[in-house]
DNA sequence: CCGTGATTATTTGTATACGAATCTTGCAAT
DNA sequence: ATTGCAAGATTCGTATACAAATAATCACGG
């Protein structure tokens, strides 16, 4: 059995593991608390920083705007979180925690609040050093192997907007 | 900045990446290719294991049958692959790949054959090796946490099966 | 032989998830 | 000002992805 080709299959079959059980882990969680995971992390993510736009939101957790949407549709539907249209720019839609937003939070168990690593916690540091390290790396290989030579400059200026109802755009309202 | 804390919000931080990547990477390939990440790694599978049953075919690429199911579908869709009702089990189905599924496998550019690794192998083995090692713990650490104390032993038999139209089953025939 | 529970594939329902198209708004060059 | 292009949010179409329910079959005990 070549070395190589072994690794590098076993890295690909447990990376495919590995999403399965993230996923089955979602699936957990919102039965636990009615909420999923990618829509717990956007609420997560709106404590941090209260008030960003769709695509801000986007780019913090890694999703397409489009996915984003859908996910606040259904986080307004439950009254979690309220759009509203930024004055200053009126292309964005910024989107904030309600009250009963904040509380469902604080009552998600502590699996839902660490999405990910309930037994992380009693891996030895120096493992845990490992873990992170090789995941940047492999991480910044997909990056530059997705991105291909180019190499983008992005810089992100402050936002200070306030209130207004939201009106749909778009292709098609119904 | 406490170190744990930082050490676990990044690793979660980069698995959220590193599935955005994965997933905009089946994405391309799906563009090149026509054919999307899952059902190219369905069809290796079959390359490996031909004739498989759903659930095994699940089994092996880690995703629950009823997906699995929808795969399949697609790939029979465009005659890549074929169901067979299998003779000793009739709860079974088998498929098997397609004169025309392993011409579209072997069409695949390189990018597509190897799901994943573009710039893994520009890596020395010894940070391969320990990406591995890393992947592998952080998956038996999520797969122990998910089952929890239980373990479960599984025994598989092999099998064999010949030939038989197949007809649809389950909750409605369209 | 007959019932009972397990296994298998499927359907249904719901939630991601992305790309492309679209509409609106912002911005800069002419 | 006008024109044109870029950025933001949304919709549409398609493909994953899983749980629960369902139907068929199997395996087994009596």
């Amino acid at each position: 059995m070549a070395a190589d080709k072994n690794l590098i299959g076993e890295i690909n079959n447990n990376l495919r593991h590995l999403i399965q059980l993230l996923q089955t882990r979602s699936k957990k969680i919102r039965k636990e608390t009615g909420i999923t995971g990618p829509q717990l992390l956007a609420m997560k993510t709106l404590t941090e920083f209260p008030d960003i736009s769709i695509s801000e939101l986007a780019r913090r957790i890694y999703l397409h705007p489009a996915t984003v949407v859908g996910i606040v549709d259904r986080l307004e539907g439950r009254s979690f979180v309220k759009r509203r249209r930024s004055k200053t720019d009126l292309r964005q839609v910024n989107v904030r925690l309600t009250a009963k937003g904040k509380g469902a939070l604080q009552k998600a168990p502590g699996a839902a609040r660490a999405p990910v690593l309930d037994g992380l916690e009693t891996l030895p540091d120096r493992k845990l050093k490992r873990l992170s390290v090789s995941l940047a790396q492999l991480v910044r290989i997909l990056d530059l192997s997705a991105k291909g030579p180019i190499l983008k400059r992005r810089r992100g200026r402050p936002r200070k907007e306030e209130s207004m109802p939201v009106k749909r755009r778009g292709r098609k309202s119904s």
